[in-house]
DNA sequence: TTGAATGCAAATCGTTTGCATCTCA
DNA sequence: TGAGATGCAAACGATTTGCATTCAA
C-alpha cells in the first residue's frame, strides 16, 4: 500500500482528507509526484505550462497540502518556499541541493539523525526541539567543471 | 587576541577591511555585538532607536560586512535574514530557536560536526559540499507553561 | 577632493487577502 | 443547493535599486 512515484490515486487521496478533488489539486501533486525535488510555486507553474491554474491558487493549493500533511515544505538559501510530497514512512529527510542548477539530493541517515537528536536533547533553553531544519548545498557533479 | 563580546576597536576593524569607518557601520556591529543572537534588519534598528541609521543603510551595511565576513547570515523558519558576528575561530555554529519568544540558543557540537561531514562526503550527486544549514525549533523553557 | 557611504523615493519580489464567481459533492 | 475552491485585483512585507547628497580619508 505504499505510495510510490508512478501511482496517482490523487482523489481519493484528496477526499480522505476531507478536500474536494479538483483538476488543479490533481495536477499540482500530479508535478510534485513527477520531480522527486522539491518544488516551489513558480517551479509548479513552470511545470505545468497552460495547465497550471492561478498563481494563487497554487499557494493556497500547496498550502492546504502542507496542513494535512501530504506535502512538506522546505526552504533553501533563497529562502523561498518549496514542497515535496511528505514521505509515506514520515521520516522526513533533508537535501543537498547544488547552488548552480538547483538539483536536490535526498538525505536519510541513521547515525546523523541520532546525533541531531542527542544534540537536541543536551540544550540549555530547551526542553525540547520539536523539529529542524538542515540543508546542505555545494555544487553537483555535473555543474563542476570537470577536472 | 581573541574578540570578546564587550570589545569594540570596530574602526580598525573597519579600515582593515577597506572599509570606511562610520558612525553608523560602528553602531551596527556595536548592537550585533551585544546581543549573541543573531539578529534582523528591524532588530538592529529597534535596538538602536533613535541612533538607527535609515533602513536601506542598514540592509546595505549587513550585506557588505558579510561579504568581508564580518557577519554571518542565518534564516530561520520565517524567512527573515539575520546577522551575527562571525565566530573568531571560523567554527560556523548553529542556533536552537524558540518558536515562541524568538530567543536562540548556540550550538555547537563536534560529533554533530563529524556526522554531517560524513554524510556529506557520500552523496551521489556531490563531490563536495561547501556549506550547509542546520538550525533547531521549539518552544523554550522560559516559554513553555511550567510543570 | 573624491570615491565611498548615506538617505529618500520608488521599484521589485514573493506571498497574502478580499471578494465575487464558479464548481464539486 | 451550498460550502468549498478558484481567479483577479489589490494589499502586504521584506528587500533592492536609482539617484542626488554627504562625508571620511
Amino acid at each position: 500500500m505504499n505510495q510510490t512515484k508512478g501511482e496517482k490515486n490523487f482523489e481519493s487521496i484528496l477526499k480522505q482528507h476531507g478536500l474536494k478533488s479538483t483538476e488543479g489539486r490533481k495536477r499540482i501533486l500530479d508535478v510534485l509526484s513527477s520531480y522527486d525535488q522539491p518544488l516551489s510555486v513558480e517551479d509548479v507553474i513552470k511545470y505545468l505550462g497552460k495547465k497550471a491554474p492561478d498563481i494563487v491558487t497554487v499557494y493556497r493549493t500547496l498550502e492546504t497540502l502542507k496542513n494535512k500533511e501530504l506535502l512538506s515544505e522546505v526552504k533553501f538559501k533563497d529562502g523561498l518556499s518549496r514542497f515535496e510530497l511528505s514521505s509515506s514512512d514520515g521520516d522526513h529527510c533533508h537535501h543537498a541541493v547544488c547552488t548552480s542548477c538547483g538539483v536536490a539530493e535526498h538525505i536519510h541517515d541513521e547515525k546523523l539523525e541520532k546525533a541531531l537528536d542527542v544534540v537536541s536533547s543536551r540544550l540549555k533553553l530547551f526542553k525540547n526541539i520539536s523539529e529542524h531544519s538542515l540543508e546542505f548545498f555545494g555544487v553537483c557533479k555535473k555543474c563542476t567543471p570537470s577536472r
